[in-house]
DNA sequence: CTGAAAGCGCTTACAG
DNA sequence: CTGAAAGCGCTTACAG
């Protein structure tokens, strides 16, 4: 809009010499404080601001304040589905608040993640969210970085960090208890075999307070690869369990196409119940039954507390939702076709020239 | 290690002090450049810089250079799988460029893409790659902004700006002849109904080339539920075409879990092959037969025109792939059980205790 | 309520 | 090959 040259930036003192304030005046309408403006004053640099097409220069607000209004996020595998849903919550919720989400994932070849945390500390982020599990080292670096953190979905209940996330343990449990509500005696594990991880200890806990054997158990990567292998396993095991919990659907996935491949059918032959709730555990087939984690209310919640300062301590835990569909064995009729179907895109439209 | 006082950055000045040098050889050192430093007195500096932990601020570099050493990134919706290996894929060719990526998403609520395009200029990002459509206005902001932009899946051919992509066309159309292949005469195309994607025409072309008429065409938005919906309406039809081409692996994906809820087999009653290659196309039952992008090297070309500055105007074309599996018909037998598992982590392991 | 000025931590033309 | 110094565009304590 403005005719000014292209080549020359816009800057602070161009906006207070047309409205014919001080730069800091222009400060203080722009972020609000911390000084008083008289409305008049206030309106002539807000029209300067349009006028000239003013932007301010991050990178001179984060020097000058020492915090660049970003939050960095250490994640595993933001392909895995699960975490390219909770990256994406993360980042609604960071823009809500006026900052940005500078992601980082830790499978980076040639680079080791403690690099990674000193990067994003070095580009002055404001807080720093870690979807990974990390070394001691790792930890010691952060620590040193004084920069607020907050765990997600990683608690070890060592430390007082900060952490977002649900209860793993009941939440499997719950699963596996649907399950055994559906009369199946021999409930198979399929998951992480990190301590971390309170899901195998749901699972258990289920199986022992109905008072069954614990049935096959297999500690496999969080992949489709790893539940695909899996499920192969299961499938040629002579002793075939009834039923599985896979800790993530991204392994019931891999698992569903070894059981299809080996010729079972599920649910009739083995049902399989997962973790997680991702938006395709609703088209597999049979759509998933899975413990579903509240992403965006775990989004939310970690940003809030890195941007408004006020962490706290260890776990803050959430809800997990048995979402019920057929993989389980719950009747299609009962659960409805589509039922989890919660991410139909309301503008939908189909146009069909049949 | 060092045991300064927490709550003061170590600077370049500590640095140049500790070396006894002045600020601006420190800089030479740390950027090999502008100017040459004696071996020695580069040697003395690297010492303090160990010595001292001393890390450069981003924001300074970046404030006085005009750079942030950051590519910005604009994306419809990172959480669909095509895009999230996308991101992973430039998040990757960006870090081994000594950069970050900055992501945004467009379809965050309540925030226009204007904005976000002015919030990732203003954070002095050195180049911007898209991957959304974007309409008239927001390209005009970009262009205002000069800086360097590569759009990445989403060329129209109307522009001289630089682009990143398949040829769309050909990848269709070579999916389409793979089916027409099997014998099938009836094939139906589902997708974008924008203009600017060529998939439609690569499906209506195979199918002219053979002398075989048109099979029905639904355009759904590129989701699951847009996939799903789609072969609802197909199962429906009193005209059933005997196989499908799909535009993306996640419409796919919907299609399948449609189909069997159709009660319809997948390849017998009706073939489908699909776009992307994304991986959890190697895991769906069937396994789908796709076109598969190579991400990693668009990815890398992406990033390496906007690193190196060296734009190349229009369209850079990359070769599709057919990766053939099961769901167009082939025999297990042939593609093989786990044609297509790439993924499969290698460091993967399962610990059996069945 | 407003302004002059120092300072944030870098880079780099300029001088030696 | 090295250094003194200006400048990048903000913020904010201090003075009025």
């Amino acid at each position: 809009m403005s005719e000014l040259p292209k080549n020359r930036k816009v800057t602070r003192a161009d906006v207070a010499r047309y409205s014919g304030v001080s730069t800091a005046v222009v400060s203080y309408v722009l972020n609000n404080g911390p000084k008083p403006v008289a409305p008049l004053t206030r309106e002539r640099v807000l029209e300067a601001v349009r006028v000239l097409g003013y932007r301010p220069n991050a990178a001179a607000r984060a020097l000058s304040t020492g915090s660049a209004d970003m939050i960095g996020m250490i994640v595993v595998d933001s392909r895995n589905p699960f975490f390219a849903q909770l990256c994406h919550a993360l980042d609604r919720a960071t823009v809500r608040r006026d900052r940005s989400l500078l992601i980082a994932n830790s499978d980076r070849e040639h680079v080791a993640a403690a690099d990674q945390i000193h990067d994003l500390a070095a580009r002055q982020i404001g807080g720093l969210i870690i979807a990974d599990v990390l070394t001691a080292v790792e930890q010691a670096i952060i620590e040193s970085l004084d920069i607020p953190v907050v765990l997600i979905n990683q608690y070890t209940g060592a430390s007082k960090t900060p952490a977002i996330g649900v209860d793993f343990r009941a939440g499997a449990k719950s699963a596996v208890e649907h399950l055994i509500e559906h009369g199946y005696r021999d409930i198979a594990f399929v998951g992480s075999a990190l301590a971390i991880d309170r899901r195998e200890r749901g699972w258990s806990d289920a199986l022992s307070e109905a008072g069954l054997p614990l049935g096959p158990r297999l500690h496999a990567p969080f992949s489709y690869a790893g539940g695909y292998e899996a499920g192969l396993a299961l499938a040629e095991s002579e002793r075939r369990p009834r039923a599985v919990f896979a800790a993530s659907d991204q392994i019931a996935v891999g698992l569903l196409a070894a059981l299809h491949r080996a010729g079972l059918r599920v649910p009739d032959d083995i049902a399989v119940v997962s973790f997680d709730g991702t938006m395709e555990s609703a088209y597999t087939w049979p759509p998933l039954t899975t413990v579903a984690q509240p992403i965006a209310a775990m989004a939310d919640e970690a940003i809030r507390q890195l941007v408004t300062g006020v962490l706290t301590p260890g776990l803050t835990t959430f809800p997990t939702e048995l979402v019920v569909r057929e993989s389980c064995g719950c009747a299609a009729g009962v659960s409805g076709v589509g039922a989890g179907l919660v991410e139909v895109d309301s503008t939908s439209h189909l146009d069909l020239s049949l």
